[in-house]
DNA sequence: CTGTTAGCGCGTTCAT
DNA sequence: ATGAACGCGCTAACAG
C-alpha cells in the first residue's frame, strides 16, 4: 500500500496526498481531511527510504563512542536517546574502543550519507579528524567533552577537581595523593589536564609544597588505582587522603588501601569522580557529575540544528561534592 | 560521491560499479579491484535509502536493549558492534526503558523495515511482539537471554545460580539468604526463574529445610539489595551468607552489612552473578559471565542468518565461580 | 489550491 | 563480462 494507492482512493495526485499528509502549507481541509481519512483506513504509512531519498535527510544521528560498556558512556548514550528517539530520529551506533577503531571510523566515516548529524561522545577531536568529519557535511556535536570547535556539552572538570582537593583539604588533610589517568589511546583527553590542574592549584593555594611522589600516572582503569595507591602506600610519608580522577580508580585505590589491613576513611581518606552508580554502594565520596544529562542536553542541541532553532551550543552542567564515608579527618596522631 | 562517481572514475558503467561493489556473479577480478580500489580511495559508502529503495537490504541491524547504561547492557551491545561493524553493518539502537516503549518499538520498527535484523538483548518476547515481527519477516535473535523461538546466546542461568549457592553450602553455610530481583515491567524475565530454582534446588539437596522468611524479593538494583539485607539482618536467625542474583544487588547488601557494624566475609558472606568490572575492586566473589562474548556470538548468528549461511542457532556460553574476599566460612560461633 | 514532471541513488532485468 | 534502461516510493519545483 503505497502513497499512489491513497492518492487514487481519495481521488487526487500524488503531490496533493503527499502535501496532505506532510501537513504542508497549501491544502484545502476538505482535501486534506479526505487524503488522511483514507491513508488511516488503509494503515499507510509513508516509506521512509522513498521520502529520504527524494527529500534529503536521513532522520538519523549517528554517536560515536569510545566504550559503549563504561558507565560514563553509557549513560550519555542513555541520554541522547531519550530525547531523539521521541523526535522521531533513529541513532546509529558507532564504537571507536582504540586508536586504530577511531582512524578507521574517521578514515572510512562509515557514517557517511546515513546520518544528519554526528555526536561524539566523551573525546576531543584531532585536528586530522575534523577535517575529515567535515566532510560528512553535517552537524557535529560534542557530548561530555569540550570540543570548541562545535556545539558541546560538559562539565568543568577543573572545578570538580577543585571540589574534590578542597574538601579534602577542609577535612585537614595535608599530604594528598592523586591518581591521575591518563589515556594512550586518547592524548590530550581535556578531562585530565583539568583535573590535574585543579590539584595542583588547589594544593598551591592552601599553602602546601608539592610532593611530585604523591603523584601517580597511570591508564585509567580499576586496576590502576589499586597499584597507584600501592605505589602511594609504600612511599616513606604516605598520603591520608587520596584523589582519583574517576570513581572506579578510587574503588582500585580502596581495594589495595584494605588488602593492606588500613581502613577507609580511618587510616586513609578517598575521594574521586563521576558519582557512579555502585559509588552510593560502595560508600564513597565523590562529586557528582551529570551523565544522563549530558546526552540529554547534546541531543536537544542536535534537535535545535536539524531544526534550524536557537539553541546554547555551549553548555557546562554544573557538579557537586556528594560526601560518604570514604573520607574523614586525619588521624591525629 | 555516488555510485556514478566511483563508476566515472573506474571508467565503467553503473551496473558493473554495481555489482562489482556487491560481489556479485559476474564480474572481471581485474574491473572488479580497480572498481573497489576508487571506491575505496574516494571512501564511497552506498547509500542505505537508494540500495533498500532499488530491491536491496538495508545494511542495518537493529538493536533493542532495555537500559543501555547498565553494566551487563553495554558490554553485551559491545560485543555486537565489534563483529557487526567489521562486517560492514551499521547498529540501529533502541532503548525501552518500559513496556509502553517496547511496545511503540514493536509497532513502528517492523512496519518501516529499517533493519535486515533486530535483536533483542536482554529479555524475553511477548507473544504479540513475536507476531509483530514476524509479520514483517526480519530476523530475530536474542543475546543474553532465552528465546526459545528465536536464535539465541545465554548462560544457563540455572547452572550459574547453583555455581553460586553450592560455594556457599560448600563452605559450610547452612542458613543462606537469597535476593531475589524481580522487573515489573519485564515479567517472566528468564534469568530470575532459573536463578531462584537453583538456590531452592541446591538448598534442597543438601537436605536442607527452606525457610520463606530467607528469601527476598525486590526490583533490580543496588539499593533494593540493601533494603533486602536489612530485611534479612533483621531476622531473629539472620542468615550467615546471602545470595545475590546479580553483583550490584550483592554490593548493595555488603553497604547494609557493613553499615550495620558487621564485617564482610567474617559475619556474613556475600555472593553475585555476573562478574561486573566493579566486583574484582571490592573483592566481591561471584560467578562470571562473558557479556561480551554474549553479543559477539549473537552479531555471529546475524550474519550467518543474513548470508544464509550455517551457523549455531542455539549458543549457551559457560559461568564460572570466581572466589575473592566476600566469602568465607561461617563463624564457629 | 492542485496536478505534472523531474529526479533522489541504486539494483536489476534485459541486451550486447 | 559489461552497458543501457527501467523502476523502487516519494518530495520538490514548477505550472495551471
Amino acid at each position: 500500500v503505497t502513497l499512489r494507492d491513497v492518492a487514487e482512493q481519495a481521488g487526487v495526485s500524488l503531490a496533493t496526498a503527499s502535501r496532505a499528509l506532510s501537513d504542508a502549507y497549501g491544502v484545502a481541509p476538505s482535501t486534506r481531511s479526505r487524503v488522511l481519512a483514507v491513508a488511516e483506513q488503509l494503515s499507510y504509512v509513508v516509506s521512509p527510504e522513498a521520502s529520504r531519498l527524494a527529500g534529503g535527510r536521513t532522520g538519523r544521528v549517528a554517536l560515536v563512542v569510545p566504550h559503549i560498556d563504561r558507565w560514563f558512556f553509557g549513560a550519555v548514550v542513555s541520554g541522547l536517546e531519550s530525547v531523539l528517539h521521541p523526535a522521531g530520529l533513529d541513532l546509529l551506533l558507532y564504537q571507536t574502543d582504540d586508536l586504530e577503531d577511531r582512524r578507521g571510523f574517521f578514515d572510512q566515516l562509515p557514517a557517511r550519507r546515513k546520518a544528519d548529524a554526528v555526536v561524539v561522545v566523551g573525546f576531543p577531536l584531532e585536528q586530522r579528524e575534523r577535517e575529515r568529519i567535515e566532510l560528512m557535511g553535517v552537524h557535529v556535536v560534542s557530548a561530555g567533552g569540550q570540543a570548541e570547535e562545535y556545539p558541546y556539552v560538559c562539565i568543568d572538570d577543573a572545578e570538580a577537581g577543585r571540589q574534590a582537593v578542597e574538601h579534602l583539604l577542609f577535612l585537614g588533610h595535608r599530604r594528598i595523593g592523586m591518581v591521575e589517568s591518563v589515556d594512550p589511546d586518547h592524548p590530550g583527553w581535556p578531562e585530565v589536564p583539568g583535573r590535574s590542574a585543579a590539584y595542583r592549584a588547589a594544593v598551591a593555594a592552601a599553602g602546601l609544597e608539592l610532593d611530585p611522589d604523591l603523584v601517580v600516572s597511570l591508564p585509567w582503569g580499576g586496576e590502576s588505582g589499586a597499584e597507584a595507591m600501592q605505589q602511594l602506600l609504600s612511599l616513606r610519608h604516605p598520603p591520608t587522603a587520596v584523589y582519583a580522577h574517576s570513581d572506579e580508580v578510587a574503588l582500585g585505590a580502596v581495594r589495595t588501601i584494605r588488602r593492606a589491613g588500613l581502613r577507609v576513611p580511618e587510616d586513609i581518606s578517598v575521594i574521586g569522580i563521576d558519582d557512579h552508580p555502585l559509588a552510593a554502594l560502595t560508600d564513597l565520596t565523590t562529586v557528582q557529575q551529570p551523565a544522563h544529562e549530558q546526552g540529554a542536553r547534546a541531543a536537544r542541541i542536535v534537535l535545535a540544528l536539524l531544526g534550524s532553532q536557537q539553541a546554547d551550543l555551549h553548555v557546562t552542567l554544573p557538579t557537586r561534592l556528594v560526601v560518604r564515608r570514604s573520607t574523614a579527618p586525619p588521624r591525629s596522631s
